[in-house]
DNA sequence: CAAATATAATAGTATTACTATCATTATATA
DNA sequence: TATATAATGATAGTAATACTATTATATTTG
């Protein structure tokens, strides 16, 4: 993907972490690294003394950035969440015709992630392969109503309604466009751990991809007939 | 839900526990109270310290039945499909009409739960909360292909192909079945999940079930309509 | 009743997820 | 340039977790 825009910073919920990453290097280095830990040994054996020792800092430092690994989960999240919020807006601005707007956005929601060379610090296929793996633990918890409040998940819930709304302007009287939104957004999720692991449970693969099956899903539930 | 048959027993994987918690008293105690405990505290809160404590027994003797609360999650969660897919398999089995089938097996995967008489030691109702709030844990690791090789998810792979299987039949031109029987099941979790958490990401609610809403997704994207 | 098995009690270990304190180093500004 | 301030590092310590090991005591079965 092409450099677009030097600017584009990702906003993310300031109560996510105790002192923004963004804001020095070794912030940058705790997120950049912890993407590749994370990736590597999974969440669970993932932990701050590890990730200090791994970039040659100490264990306290780390905890002066993030509370806990959970908050680091939900910071990475939720800066995954709003960086392909910035791709669909981005790739479905202008497009006039409804029916193709949705086609475009079911594609950036769900096609294969690519390197974004605006964020060095942060390699997007990594973090979509962590937010495949981990991203339900974010918010399968006992205290999720008290984080959704505290606004940790806004970012997703946004980009959930954006796609609702898209799905709204193609058939505005389909009945459930926000479970097919959350279905297409969540189900792409899923499809893609299941290539990788039980591959017996989905049809796609690397020639059928899950793009295809989402898009020929959404359009023939919606009654409008597939572009592509 | 009435007793339908006495001596139905789900057959679960005896890698997963130690010794067969439905051969004493102690082992269904154990999973008769993690059901409870792990419905009230959540999966990450519960351990069998303080399981024991609650049946009035020692944690050394719990460890006997189950390695740890992985496996016993393992465990709960096949007993769950086990269960599902029997009650899938009686309610669709005479039945001529593919479609009619397919639909019966939908109602089947995506209704809440109800309980059944015929295993008084477990609670269905609080399980498939269990199920809903935590089975994804269950296979998001890093030592999934190896569990799966092991066969610790046979029965829910089992039921995802019985419903492909249903699939096809009803339109064998259809090029998705195994993935639109997966979303189906996991989806019908995710969306009970957001009923209860996230409203503002389902259509559905008390009215409108996620049955329906799954209904009308498989019947139009299979391009059939739906009797119901 | 004896032998085998199941369960309970107790203790102990390595790891985790932190918190606290103090020392050192970098940076900002007067 | 001196110095205050902030950032980071080093070390130590704690409570809880997830077990394992050992021994004692019930309970079942032959």
């Amino acid at each position: 993907m092409e450099k677009l825009l030097q600017s584009v910073r990702i906003t993310i919920n300031d109560k996510l972490y105790v002192k923004d990453p963004e804001s020095s290097k070794l912030g940058k280095r705790i997120v950049e690294e912890s993407i590749l830990m994370i990736n590597d040994m999974g969440f669970e054996s993932f932990n701050f003394k590890k990730l200090g020792q791994k970039i040659g800092s100490n264990e306290s430092s780390i905890y002066r950035y993030f509370e806990n690994k959970h908050k680091l989960l939900l910071y990475l999240a939720s800066w995954y969440w709003g960086w392909l919020e910035y791709q669909l807006v981005f790739a479905t601005n202008n497009i006039p015709d409804a029916s193709t707007k949705l086609e475009r956005a079911i594609e950036i929601m769900t096609q294969a992630t690519e390197i974004d060379l605006a964020f060095t610090h942060i390699n997007e296929v990594l973090l979509s392969k962590i937010v495949i793996n981990e991203y339900s633990k974010s918010y399968l918890t006992k205290e999720v109503d008290q984080e959704n409040k505290d606004g940790y998940f806004v970012i997703y819930k946004r980009l959930v309604n954006r796609l609702s709304q898209m799905i709204k302007e193609v058939n505005g009287d389909y009945p459930y466009p926000a479970s097919l939104a959350s279905t297409l957004i969540e189900g792409a999720l899923h499809q893609y751990f299941l290539i990788d692991h039980f591959s017996s449970l989905t049809s796609c693969d690397a020639k059928t991809t899950p793009t295809e099956y989402f898009k020929h899903l959404a359009f023939n539930t919606l009654n409008i007939k597939n572009n592509g």
